[in-house]
DNA sequence: GTCTATAGCTTGATAGAC
DNA sequence: GTCTATCAAGCTATAGAC
């Protein structure tokens, strides 16, 4: 096969604006830097992706398949303890996808930056669902709030670096994966 | 007293920055809009702070003055369940000052905007020293986790709005304190 | 202490040659 | 498909008048 070398460019920026705004956030990634890392010009990338926006739209819409696809399988099976807690484990296996915890990270502290970014507020309204789709109607605050921390601590287990928690990324996982079934279990 | 009117610009500076930052993260803030949402100009804002790290910088200030409190008692109590317990009890109760759930806000999700500033890397290492503080040097990676997870609850319980968790201020704060106390105990 | 004016730079995005 | 050149708009920050 001769294209054993058949990156095209379309997924080298993708890849490139996924590993910067995971590190420097939405905001504070321009296209100039993802054009120069990859040795092109931004005329080059907007030949591509039409905005800004449009690439990080493209990021999220795989990981938000994912999602969609638990959500629909926690609708199904209805609250609970072991909604919640095969709910996690499967959003885990999600996180373990190869960018899939860049994507985490992202979303987990850009709120802010991503605050106009349409593909971010279709995110945020999955997030609601699954969290709707594993609590009882009229779960208490508490209950809510340990689904949504469970959710996170995964997030963290994915993506929280060697320096704030010094520890193999397995063992990291497995923490994560244990705290959240603690959390779910009430 | 003829100053009851007496809010000096150096304070308005503060406490608008503070409302956008928390709302629309530090980057999508620009000193245009702090400068005129108090109906002065830019050049103005520069007379008070030489920067917009400055302006940051001093917001963060009291909240870190309180955070090391929080840590000294916590260093002199000993790691424990009790220790973990107060601290977080503690730090619920800064988090309740005027403006802290922002900067809590502010904070939680400013970690790419804010990589280059420095009053943001004090932050981080505050933090480290809680956890340390208050888990045994050879705490398993779970346990480190459900403190830092203990501490993101109460950050939730101080900032998260009413349209992602439906209940009151009170309660939300009550439900954070219930959860972080719950993931402390081990 | 606040203003106007502006320097100097970067950004996202476009036009048109090759 | 990639380039150079360019745009308007926005930014932080400064100079100097009042």
């Amino acid at each position: 096969m001769t294209d054993a070398r058949r990156t095209d460019t379309r997924a080298q920026i993708r890849e490139v604006a996924l590993e910067l705004f995971a590190e420097r956030g939405y905001d504070g990634t321009s296209l100039r830097e993802i054009a120069e890392r990859l040795g092109i010009s931004k005329a080059a990338v907007y030949y591509h992706y039409k905005t800004k926006e449009e690439i990080v739209g493209a990021l999220f819409d795989d990981f938000l398949a994912g999602v969609d696809e638990i959500v629909e399988w926690a609708h199904e099976k209805g609250p609970g303890p072991e909604t919640r807690a095969e709910v996690l484990r499967r959003y885990q296996d999600l996180l373990t996808g190869p960018s899939a915890a860049q994507v985490a990270r992202l979303m987990q502290e850009g709120q802010s930056s991503l605050r106009d970014v349409a593909a971010a507020k279709d995110m945020k309204t999955r997030f609601f669902a699954m969290g709707r789709a594993v609590t009882a109607p009229d779960a208490s605050a508490a209950e809510q709030l340990r689904m949504r921390l469970a959710v996170i601590a995964l997030h963290l287990g994915a993506f929280m670096d060697q320096e704030s928690l010094p520890v193999s990324d397995e063992e990291r996982r497995t923490a994560a994966l244990e705290v959240a079934l603690e959390l779910a279990r009430t």
